[in-house]
DNA sequence: ACCTGCGGGACCGCCCGTTCGT
DNA sequence: ACGAACGGGCGGTCCCGCAGGT
């Protein structure tokens, strides 16, 4: 069952992963999370201990959003360098109809947390280490089953698959031209195709 | 002549560079320019109208920093195929000994920026256009002088090339660990011989 | 009913209108106004979005508390000659028992809002009208009950009362000396039975 | 003969005064002054030790400004009693061709300045002083030469004559309507010609 | 001798994140 | 869940002294 407490801290969230994602931590103001929620500071602060415990609610939330897209993907291919094109693909999309404005909530964690907040910092960490560790198991199950060259680097292969889509949404929201995304998919494709898939 | 002046405006923006890449926009209080630059507030709006005005001298700086960096290497690699890996490694070598801590300065102000700091936002895109335009220049040169492939897509390439360094920058950085940058280099420089180099 | 908050916000407009009164607009600053409500900024700015905000409350309130003087006076006073006499008496008595130190909020008002301060200006315009209307109702009415003479010129009369008692306050003020004020209610008095009494 | 530095210092104070009674003392800014002079801070602290000093000298330029208006009426009017309805028609005058902008410097330098003002207050006395004593005498040499009604009290008149019109002056400002001061004016002359021509 | 403008530091009005009584 | 109160920090402006150049 689901208190209504409950309804509301994941209200809360909802609203307040909107709003950190665009503005940023520091950016956001927890009067910014009273306007979105329509809450008063106390109920707010009701469900959550302070700024930062909130924040790290939000940024999984909004992790957890962009896992479920990958899932979804995952889901409906099989073989892995399919996957790895999907992976790419799923960026695109992202940036055409993002869950939450503002980019990748990793990137931008990442970027903005420094050693004042290094509980942000873990988190982002740690979601990045997700996402990297998935890209990894894909390629690593891709040689057992053949479906990608035994010769193939893991590690290395998985940077930059990784650096790649992260800094071409980067790039194409910075310019709000998706442009760099659609020429990184194409070269994902081709370098999948020629230098990945058995 | 330089006025005194003119070298406590240099001082501060130098200061400020160093304090705005390593804790953003938000994230910078005049305070903390005050106590880096040893001048009190008023020292400090005697040289600049408001915390935006210096905020884009010190980005600028930052930049030209950067700048600075890649001009220098490609003073001293005349080869279009060996410029392009030489900018790889730039990225690298600002890891290893950066200007300013904190990072690539435009990913960071891309990022942050948004739609309440839109100077700062424009002052990315010339800073990133500026950069893009560079590899492009390089390519092109590159392909008249039958250095690189004339089949060679160059908006396309740039674009990944790009990305994928300041992607890999951003992973490095998070993690603290050079490896995702060494890996990149390396993969920039077989890209480079594999699919561009004449 | 009253509810706490409320009754903070009545606290803070009585003992502003103290401060803003002694000290006009400019002249008074927020710490002014902390140390006279024992408030901290924060609960202040809590009641009122701003400074102007809060002075424009305190002005509002300090007209009221002449306003009903005079409402009291004229509850005692039916005769309209009378009640003209009693106008000015009210200024006499004002100097010597002023609910707030520091003069007639209306002409501090009107004296210092300038075109900066458009909203305080509209409103000290309002009560000057609100007190100016009063006299030309009083006397309107004395002419329709033949307590004041036909001929009367209401407008004049009026203006010629209000300013000369705005500015026998002011010299009294000035020079911490009642005598001005004295003479002018003489002046009145002598003024209402030889040029208005019927 | 007149020093370079004897011009600036009349420059500043015609220039300050403009702004002080504009805007007030605590209103006015020294950055105000520096715009409106063209000088820089130090070139003004050269020639007045601190805001104040300028302040005085400003507020004594600007009843210079009045007093010779004055003076020059009364130099084309001998009769007491026309000299008196003259006095009048200066501040009508005054109202629509004012020498500084912003209304009486005395009055919006007494309601101004308060007990943390005590020079400028003193000033203001001062000036109050003099134009009630230029009044009374008038009224004095009147009843000498015969020209005014021998049971006239000086006293109680001039304090009658200066509040009214500083308080008409006052109102016609405050709704930038001349009918005020117009009624004023006509109250005044019929005033003398009854109360006080001999 | 005179002016310029740099630098200081207190203070401004305001907003922040937070606590706690209701 | 509200909202009053807190207290300190925010970005910014103030007035002013003084070193230094002309």
């Amino acid at each position: 069952m689901v208190t209504k407490g409950e309804q509301t801290r994941d209200m809360i969230i909802r609203q307040a992963a909107v709003v950190f994602n665009s503005l940023g931590y520091f950016g956001t103001s927890m009067s910014d999370i009273m306007r979105e929620t329509g809450l008063e500071k106390g109920g707010i602060y009701n469900h959550f201990r302070n700024k930062e415990e909130l924040a790290v609610a939000a940024f999984e939330y909004a992790i957890s959003l962009f896992s479920n897209r990958l899932e979804q993907e995952f889901k409906i291919t099989r073989n892995a360098a399919d996957r790895l094109i999907a992976y790419a693909r799923v960026f695109y999309d992202y940036y055409l109809d993002p869950d939450l404005p503002g980019g990748c909530p990793i990137l931008n964690t990442a970027v903005e947390s420094d050693d004042a907040q290094p509980v942000l910092r873990e988190k982002a960490r740690a979601a990045m280490s997700e996402l990297h560790d998935t890209i990894c198991r894909i390629i690593r199950k891709g040689i057992e089953r053949n479906e990608i060259r035994r010769e193939v680097d893991v590690e290395s292969t998985t940077t930059i698959l990784v650096s790649m889509l992260e800094g071409a949404l980067m790039l194409s929201r910075l310019y709000g031209d998706m442009s760099h995304l659609e020429r990184t998919v194409q070269h994902v494709e081709a370098f999948v195709e020629e230098n990945l898939r058995q």
